[in-house]
DNA sequence: AGCCTACTAGGATGGGCGTCTTATTCAAAG
DNA sequence: CTTTGAATAAGACGCCCATCCTAGTAGGCT
């Protein structure tokens, strides 16, 4: 059978945790964001709310992961390029009121439930390799392609705390700027 | 007059904040942590919650822009270095519980308060201008001591996030060591 | 001394939340 | 046709929360 509902409630929660957090976001507002049926929650769902959101965050971070992956393969700065692009359309789009939902339930997550961590530390690592991975193909050493993936999302992720703060996508653009400065430095001359 | 409790109250919202985030922090758990009288909440803070945060923020926001105030005046990277160092040992000392809480209450704060945002965005402001006025004095031109600025803040901002999820210090090291080269790339050469 | 303002006491209240339960629908497998 | 089990329905339950309330206390000022 497989009705559609099940992924529709991860795919509202998502978007929900993007705007409301972990805690902010209720089962009643995924549901009626998601127009899914009040009494399957527990069917699909018989870990809670945690295991709703620990979903939403591997579908999220899957997404993004694809993003990075159907980048041009070659080019580490495009593939930055739209990595940014993506989180300052969200940002645009919804007045700076979404940030994001990996950030959202790792800031949040309560101390009881070590798998939402788990889920957010591997959405961030899948984020890393995926970049790590263009670097190294365009010449940078392993050691520096990992060091250059890894400040490359966590000043991403700050720098969509700090527009959403400002209301404002220039702390956004600003570090794109910077990191694509550095990323050029590190690539071999030609 | 003037007792205490009202600056303890916000100190331990503070704290309380690094950890459980702003819906995760109650009255009550302020109460019980700066052991400050229950009948004295509506009283010292008329605005409720929401401005016992805001002035948790203000009180993090000014002590750690001091704490760069203080650093070496004309050493840009010793500023970086205690910048971070503060950070790490907040992880460390909490196993990775705790976080920035403005960070918390950007990412968490209601639509419906205005204010709560808008001291987390001139906290960061703060920080930001901090940092430049270091860079600037090492002789960075003014436009790239704000870009450099913002980066550090959303980088260190971003590798609490993600050493808090993977449960260690490494992500902001590795940050740390990132903006180090960045810097001293956009110092003058001697 | 007397007053008055700042502070404390501690429970009541109403609302929202995650969770769980029982009953019902309905599409396919036997 | 019967059976089976997944999917849905709708609400009750108990918990915790921010907020507010009416009293009561204490300490400095005149």
């Amino acid at each position: 059978m497989a009705s559609d509902s099940r992924e529709r409630m991860v795919r509202s929660a998502a978007v929900l945790l993007r705007e409301h957090g972990y805690a902010g976001t209720g089962f009643r507002d995924v549901i009626a964001h998601s127009e899914a049926p009040w009494g399957s929650i527990y069917h699909h769902f018989p870990g809670g709310k945690a295991q709703l959101a620990e979903e939403a965050v591997r579908y999220a971070g899957d997404f993004v992961a694809q993003l990075i992956e159907h980048s041009p393969p070659d080019d580490p700065v495009a593939t930055l390029r739209s990595f940014i692009a993506v989180w300052r359309q969200g940002l645009e789009a919804s007045e700076f009121r979404a940030g994001c939902p990996v950030v959202a339930v790792a800031t949040e997550a309560p101390a009881d439930q070590p798998a939402l961590g788990e889920a957010c530390a591997h959405a961030f690592a899948s984020w890393e390799r995926a970049l790590a991975a263009t670097l190294r193909r365009a010449g940078v050493t392993q050691a520096r392609s990992r060091r250059l993936a890894t400040i490359t999302v966590a000043a991403i992720e700050g720098g969509i705390v700090l527009a959403r703060a400002r209301r404002s996508t220039k702390p956004l653009d600003d570090v794109g700027r910077e990191l694509e400065l550095a990323i050029r430095e590190a690539l071999p001359r030609r």
